[in-house]
Order: C-alpha cells, then structure tokens, then sequence
DNA sequence: GCAATGAGCGTC
DNA sequence: ACGCTCATTGCT
C-alpha cells in the first residue's frame, strides 16, 4: 500500500490485512482508501504478500475504490525511482501520473485491443546514415537508444510518426512526448495519416476530465497503442512499450513546476532503465544534456551528413548590433532594419514567399536604457523598470508612476533607448517598411495554424513560429537572447533561432536567415554552420569547467535564511560534496527566500538525492513550518 | 510511591 | 489527525 499523503516520512509502503469479501477486487494497481493513524485515506494496492514485516498490529483495507487496476507495475515502479531520483515522495509523483478517476467513465466497456498496423516506408530515414538501422531496430523489438538533430525543413511529425508505427507494426506500444499542444497536434495528425486515426490517442489535461481518464484508460487497457501527449504523458501507461520519443528536449515546458519536478527527459530516461524499450531524444538543437548521454556512449547520434545539412540549410548572415548598416530606405531605418535585414527580407517578398520576424519577448517595449550610457532607466520612486506601456510616456512597471523627464543617473543623459522592442511594435513598424505587404502576428496564446501562400510578414515570439515555407526569417534583437544571465542562454538561443531558421527554404532556393547579433559568438557561429552537435559539445565542455549540470549533479533549496546555513551545517552529504550560496533570490513576492546549491560529482548523485530525501523526512516528522524547496538538476540555476 | 496531565512521535 | 508512550508534576 501506498498511502496518498504528502510527508516525506511516510513515503514508504504500509501493509493491510485484506479481508474475505475484497480478496477478488484487491488486486496490484487498484484505488484503496485505508485508515491510516485514524482517518481514511487514499491509496494505491502496490501488491499483495503473505505475510508482513511490520512487528505490530495490522489494520484491515477498508474500501477497494474501483476493480480497475490503474496503476501498472511499470508505472508503480517508475514513480518510486523518479520520486527517489529527485528525492520527492512516490505520492507526489504519483499525483502527476495518473489523472484523477472518473466512474463513469470506467464504467463504459473497454474497446477492442490496438490492431497492428503494417510497417510505414520511412524513406525519410535515408537522409540520416543511422536512421534506418535505427528504424530496423525499432522494429526487431530492440532497445536502442538515438539522439537525432532534425535538417532544417525537416517534415520531422512525418519521421517520428513513421518511427512511432514502425514500433507498433511489431505489436508493441509507442511514446511521443512533446513541449506543448502545437506538436502533439501535429504529431498526431502525422500519426493518424499513416495508421488511420484509431492508431493515436492524444493525452492531455485540457481535454476535461471525462475525456481525459477515457483516453487514459484506453492506453492503460491496451486499446490504443501509440501516445502522444505533452510531460504528463510520460509517464503514461502504454503496454508493452517499446519506444519512446522526447522531442526538443530543451524547452523548458518539459520541466514539470509541481514537486518534485521531474523532467520529462529524467523520466523517459528511468523509464528506458527500467522498463527496457527504446529512447529517441530529437530536435534541431541538442541540449548539453543529451549531448552526455552521447558523451558516456549511452545514446547514440543519429545526424545527417555535413553535405546533406549543407544542401537543407537557409544561408545564415550575423551582423552586429553597433556595427549595424540601417538600411537607407526610410520606413527600414525607422523600423530599426539594417540593410542586410532589409534586403533578405524584399527578396523574399518579391519572390512572393512569407517572411518571419523572430523578436525575443511579447508586449510593447519591455525595457528601456539610457541613449548615451545604456544604463538601464528606472523608477526614481521605487526604482521599478520603465517601460513604454503605450504610446504614452515611460511609465514604471512596478508602481506605475510616469516618468516625464527622465535624467539619467549614471551620466545624466535625457534620452531613452528601447532594450528590446515588442512584437506589436516590431509589427506597426514593418508595416510601414512593407506597405501592403499581408502581415501577421504570432505569439502568446494566438498562433495562426497556418500562413496562406504568397507575401507576407509573420511577427513571433520564439516558439510561436507558424509553420510554413519562408523565404528568409529575420531574427531580430538576437543579443537579447544571449545576454539573459542565465547559464543555458547560449544553447536556448541557439535552440530558438533553429526552430525559426529550420522553416526557411535552403541557400540553394534562395532561403536567407539574418540574426541579430555578433557573429563571433560561439552560439550564432554554430547556427551559420548549421552544427548543434559542436556547439552542445562545447557546452558540455564549458559547463564541466565550471562545475556546472550535466557534468555534475546540482540540488537547489530554497528557503529562509537561516533555515538554510542550518541545513548547510547538518546535512549529511558525500564528501565531495561542495555549497554554493545562499544567495537572496530574485523574487517580488514577500517574504526573504535565499537559494543554497550544493554540488557533487555525477557519480555522487544518488548519495545526494538520498540525503536530501532524509533531510525532507526528517523536517516533515518534525513538522518543520517554513517551508523548504528542493529541486534536483533544476532547470534554472540562477 | 503513584495517579494525573501533557508533550512528542509514529502512523501497518 | 488519532492514540500511544514517556516524562513531569502534584499529591498522598
């Protein structure tokens, strides 16, 4: 049994005599409610054994909630190793795996087992040297594991649709786990084109309840075979599972935010270890994480040849932000376009293809500097960002007070800059530069499914790129990106100009991408040369360096101050163990939280989860109240 | 010397 | 959140 309470110290099973009348129903895997310390509460039936270990008095199960094994073995399993792995409690995990029940619809008659359909042609694959023989060994039952960059223009929701049926061809269950709902649309339908639509089943929170545990239940009773669903759906209950897919492995919406905040990536990992099937880790960009994976020999790479990716690839042009050109047009000037920018973009137009406008953030000229020093302006009451919230005058962003005549303080300049203007901005600009052009925009909670052929501009924020076939993509205000004090901007960067650069037609058609930034930086020279694999490579280096996840296993706690010296001074740690911090954390709500790394070696990261996980239950059996985070490999170090 | 009371801990 | 243990307290 185990309980559903979340307190470290109770994150174990208990036993339950099983009386007469619940023999049948009792089975591994159902819902169970148990008195537990004099209440009821719920739980999972993990198995049933013989006789207990427990010395003392054994209380008896007191309800079988449903008959329905819901929770697999594998899935059982997976959550013990993903909770210790991050040192969290299985019930929390258990919490993100399984949708809540719905009895009605568990009520309704299961479906006709999955039918296999025949194995697709992957043609596709041939462009990769080791992608057929990665598809044959999807198909033998094998458990290889790929780590496979994408070519720019890539029809990848074709490739993984083909690798997903080419599994399920053989009679096993396939995985597809993707960022957000975008991709799974379009996996899906990829899926459903090539083994008709009762083939996938799409899993996702959004869908409602009923719907939801429907689905859920359909992979969990082995009516469906091949899943695609964003990072719950990881841990999905897929029978006999044999590949699993992680696509883009570096945006962040894999990283769960709730306890104990499993990646998707840690958990398909466990899940290959464990349950044996095999594991494609894809994207255009690869992340430093996978980058080791390939690094220790536990993956392999799966990469088209330097001229294959020579003949996909748009032509890529890097022009610093000082030494910009503006370009002479006047509507181009005013819209801040350096001439190449300009250029790349008319001659696309006049070829009558769609344009893409990458600008880094959403909103209306989030920042504003100084014009002489680039000091950046703030509030001289509360010394808040200023921002131009609309046309109007700067305004602080934090207490909302105007700033008319703004000095700076450092040189005391009176003219403002914008530090990265918005994508609204960007748009009623190039408006101006390309009257009559169609334009569009992109981003947030709007994103057009489709551009229609012909001219036309299309403004986003990354990540909201619509899919099409453009004739050059500009990625403006590209240092933005990389200047973000954050240890991954580089290789998120670079992941974010791909995924717009990989829409654009290649050098051959005539396809141009102009970003923004110095080309001197690693990140833009690894997009000109069109090399994720040298420049994750190089990140991996840079990080072992500096001591810096993946080379080395991180934890992050935070909590109050001196909570935090007190844990420093008495966890009990491996040797080798090193605490970076406290630090104060950047945060606006109240309260002071500060942040304490602590730093092992990869080969010490059990020893480090352990300890942790001791530390948790020995704070919840005393009934600690400040509260205390805990977060293994987190996502942000900053 | 021993019942009455309460803090602390484990929870099957 | 119960209910058990064990220590302290107050009284015979």
């Amino acid at each position: 049994m185990c309980v559903d309470i979340p307190l470290a110290h109770l994150d174990r099973p208990f036993d339950y005599l099983v009386p007469a009348e619940l023999d049948e129903t009792a089975a591994p895997g159902v819902r169970v409610r148990v008195r537990f310390a004099g209440r009821l509460v719920d739980g999972w039936l993990l198995a049933r054994v013989e006789r207990s270990d427990h010395p003392g008095q054994l209380a008896w199960l007191d309800r079988v909630v449903s008959a329905e094994p819901a929770l697999s073995p594998q899935v059982a399993a997976l959550a013990r190793a993903v909770a210790d792995r991050c040192a969290g409690t299985m019930s929390d995990v258990l919490r993100l795996a399984v949708p809540p029940r719905h009895a009605r619809t568990e009520a309704e008659p299961a479906a006709s087992p999955a039918a296999c359909p025949p194995r697709p042609a992957a043609d596709g694959w041939a462009r990769y040297p080791r992608g057929p023989a990665f598809l044959d060994a999807l198909h033998q039952g094998r458990a290889a594991h790929g780590c496979w960059q994408a070519l720019p223009g890539e029809d990848w929701p074709a490739r993984l649709a083909e690798a997903a049926v080419t599994v399920a061809a053989a009679g096993r269950g396939a995985l597809l786990v993707l960022p957000d709902h975008r991709d799974t649309a379009l996996v899906h339908d990829a899926v459903s084109a090539l083994a008709g639509p009762d083939a996938v089943v799409t899993l996702a929170a959004e869908s409602g309840p009923a719907k939801r545990y429907r689905r859920w239940l359909a992979v969990r009773r082995g009516s469906v075979r091949i899943v695609v669903g964003t990072r719950a759906a990881a841990f999905a209950p897929v029978v006999d599972l044999g590949l699993m897919v992680l696509w883009d492995d570096g945006d962040d919406l894999h990283a769960e935010p709730r306890a104990p905040y499993p990646h998707s990536r840690l958990v398909l990992g466990q899940r290959a270890v464990l349950e044996g099937g095999a594991l494609l880790v894809a994207g255009y960009a690869r992340t430093a994480e996978t980058q080791l994976s390939i690094e220790t020999g536990w993956a392999h790479e799966i990469v088209a040849a330097r001229d294959a990716v020579r003949a996909a690839a748009p032509r890529v042009t890097a022009i610093g932000e000082d030494d910009t050109q503006l370009a002479r047009d006047p509507a181009a000037r005013a819209a801040r376009l350096p001439a190449v920018a300009f250029e790349a973009a008319r001659a696309a137009l006049s070829r009558d293809q769609p344009v893409l406008v990458q600008v880094p953030r959403r909103g209306y000229v989030p920042a504003l500097a100084c014009q002489q020093c680039r000091a950046t302006a703030r509030c001289r009451r509360c010394a808040g960002p200023l921002a131009l919230l609309t046309a109007g005058p700067a305004t602080c962003r934090w207490c909302g007070t105007i700033e008319a005549g703004y000095r700076c303080p450092a040189c005391g300049g009176g003219r403002l800059r914008a530090t990265v203007i918005g994508i609204r901005r960007t748009a009623e600009e190039l408006g101006r530069a390309f009257p009559g052009v169609p334009l569009y925009t992109s981003g947030g909670g709007e994103v057009p499914t489709g551009i229609p052929p012909g001219r036309s501009l299309v403004i986003t924020t990354p990540g909201a790129e619509p899919p099409a076939r453009y004739g050059a993509a500009l990625l403006l205000d590209a240092a933005a990106l990389l200047a973000r004090p954050d240890l991954r901007a580089a290789e998120e960067a670079l992941r974010r100009w791909m995924a717009a650069a990989a829409l654009v037609a290649p050098a051959a058609d005539g396809g141009r991408v102009v970003v923004v930034a110095e080309a001197s930086l690693a990140a833009v020279q690894a997009l000109i040369r069109w090399d994720p694999a040298g420049h994750a490579r190089a990140e991996l280096a840079a990080r072992a360096e500096v001591g810096f996840p993946p080379a080395t296993r991180m934890a992050a706690l935070d909590g109050a101050p001196l909570t935090l010296v007190d844990i420093g001074e008495t966890l009990d740690l491996p040797p080798e163990a090193v605490l970076l911090g406290p630090v104060p954390v950047l945060e606006e709500s109240e309260g002071e939280r500060e942040r304490l790394l602590i730093r092992v070696p990869r080969s010490d990261g059990s020893a480090l989860a352990s300890a942790l996980a001791a530390l948790q239950a020995g704070r919840s059996a005393r009934k600690t109240p400040d509260p205390l985070r805990v977060q293994l490999d987190p996502q942000q170090l900053g």
